[in-house]
DNA sequence: TATAATCATGAAAAGCTTTTCATGACCTTG
DNA sequence: CAAGGTCATGAAAAGCTTTTCATGATTATA
């Protein structure tokens, strides 16, 4: 690995010269230039980012908290953060928060104390005082997947009230009277919102909003599978479910299917999230679609600028996105 | 924050004695100990990743190149390196290869310049000697999800040939004769591999290979779709096929229902990978499990083994895994 | 008791950049 | 032509550790 020393000799100029024709950050004559690009090239020189990063307080490198990495939730996200950042010269650094609060804070203190220049953090444990105080105000994060007030402005996330209207408001507009809804942990304000929107949707509708019909699950498989059973021993007169996500869903179905209660023709179901196993399901999931990638693309680009790296205003990244619904074969047609 | 210069002169020695009493490169005095410990403490002190780094040609970082982040099979070998490499304080800095060699060799690239330590590498678009070139011999490197002769204690991989020997001997257990098999590029040696294994199940049980039950796919769901179509075309006695992956069985589901045939009853399938969808498709499918879990962490313990950070002999490490056979609803038992 | 060996510690160098400050050459202007 | 300004460049410092080498003190050995 040749240093800047070699190549300040090799082309007979000084490292402060080299340094200030590699970052533009002063005019250099002409022709010593090209001296330095060609000993540069000869050399194939490489500025070391360690010493580099030394001295301008800057790594290069920004730190991704998610939730489980082994999600195709979080991989979407991933693959829009990286896609914008690798190309702005920055690389990611990757850890995981499990859904503990332990692990949450342990995970970002670990990437703070490797100096990344900035965060990207969407975890589900914390709650916002928690989050705000391992945060600090010392380096500039982004929070994804949640809204939070205090830093209004740094949050990148979807509209699930809105979704949560959609998909309720499909199944009215199908025909369902009898609508439940088995939600995502209340501890999460997500999962408020999309109660949110199912209780907009039938007070729209001048549908009566009646707790018995809502359950809270934990967004896991058996949390549906359990949840659904618990509904179905209620007794209600029902029609349609709106599950909190996917996966919750597809332990609905399980628990349907146990029950001889065949979807879509005895109950509906729509969802949330639209994983891949939705597509597939028997029968396939209509559900609303979270724009992950392009969630993770906005979120890189706030980062940038708030690292300066771009003239971009930070007002013009979108930071609130439309959840989108995706008919399938889950609901049944009533009218 | 703190530097270590600070530190010595609340503890009232040299820097050096800081160094070596965090480090334990060296005997200090038990009461110079306390006095340095009790500093560090009190100004919070952490050490500089950077300056240290820059020192001891140590980054402390692992560079991990996946084919795509957000697919379910990287997802799964991302948190088994995370969950050896956090704990031994080594971070990951993540890109991906999006099944281009150009992509790749960018990747590997990017992350060497980095400064990583070490690299884990699971592509799929470069060939051997490709693949040997970009990374070169000056950096420790683990390649996953293939066997590369050149660098055999270097590689943490399944046994392809015996999945595919363990779905294709299930399927002519289950009374099956004729046997398809859409295969996935046969560039990839994991494809070639599966193939064999297929051959032998069939050998094994006095059954003629023919060729043109084989079709080559792309690994990818279109290609499923398609290959299966191109297979009913020709006409062939048929009652099962073994797809190269699951990905490619969930088209292949959708083939097969356009044509009418049902799964298992008409057309029996069963697939590579265990993918969460795998378990909600309809039928849900019988496939051979890879342990990604596992092989993510082993390809960490050997990184961590190359680095001498233990003590453990690189044989000890397990590299080559076995598939698991799960069998669910996709395979009709004819006998 | 004199000499050798061991131990604890500090000063300074090394690692590689970027950046500040200074300098000398050249040009412009009165 | 002298004075002031601009431009291009170099020397040296700064950024924070670790590590080498040297030193003085203490202990063991002959």
């Amino acid at each position: 690995m040749a240093t800047i020393k070699e190549v300040s000799q090799q082309a007979k100029v000084s490292p402060a010269t080299v340094s200030r024709v590699l970052n533009g950050t002063a005019p250099v004559n002409a022709l010593t230039r090209q001296r330095v690009l060609k000993a540069v090239k000869e050399l194939a020189y490489q500025p070391n980012p360690l010493a580099r990063a030394l001295v301008t307080k800057r790594s290069g490198g920004v730190g991704v908290v998610v939730n489980e990495l082994s999600s195709p939730f979080c991989g979407g996200i991933l693959w829009g953060i990286e896609s914008v950042l690798e190309p702005a010269g920055m690389h990611l650094m990757v850890s995981s928060g499990h859904s503990s609060t332990q692990n949450e804070k342990a995970a970002i203190h670990f990437l703070k104390n490797r100096h990344c220049d900035a965060l990207i953090v969407q975890i589900e444990a914390c709650n916002e005082d928690e989050l705000l105080a391992v945060i600090g105000n010392n380096i500039p994060t982004v929070i994804m997947g949640r809204h939070i007030p205090e830093m209004s402005d740094r949050c990148v996330y979807l509209d699930n009230e809105k979704g949560a209207y959609l998909a309720t408001q499909f199944l009215i507009q199908q025909g369902h009277h009898h609508i439940a809804h088995i939600s995502g942990p209340l501890a999460l304000q997500d999962s408020r919102n999309r109660l949110d929107g199912y209780k907009r949707a039938l007070q729209e509708a001048k549908m009566d909003y009646n707790p018995h019909y809502v359950l809270e699950g934990t967004f896991q498989e058996v949390s549906g599978y359990s949840s659904v059973k618990r509904l179905l021993a209620r007794q209600l007169p029902l029609s349609a479910i709106f599950m909190g996500n996917d996966q919750m869903a597809l332990g609905a179905l399980k628990a349907l299917y146990e029950h001889k209660l065949s979807v879509p023709q005895d109950i509906s179901l729509i969802a949330y999230d639209d994983i891949l196993a939705a597509r597939y399901s028997y029968p396939p999931l209509s559900t609303i679609r979270q724009p992950l990638e392009a969630m993770g693309k906005s979120a890189a680009e706030v980062i940038l600028h708030l690292l300066d790296k771009e003239s971009l205003a930070l007002k013009e990244v979108q930071k609130v996105f439309e959840p989108e619904l995706v008919i399938r074969e889950s609901v049944m047609n009533l009218c």
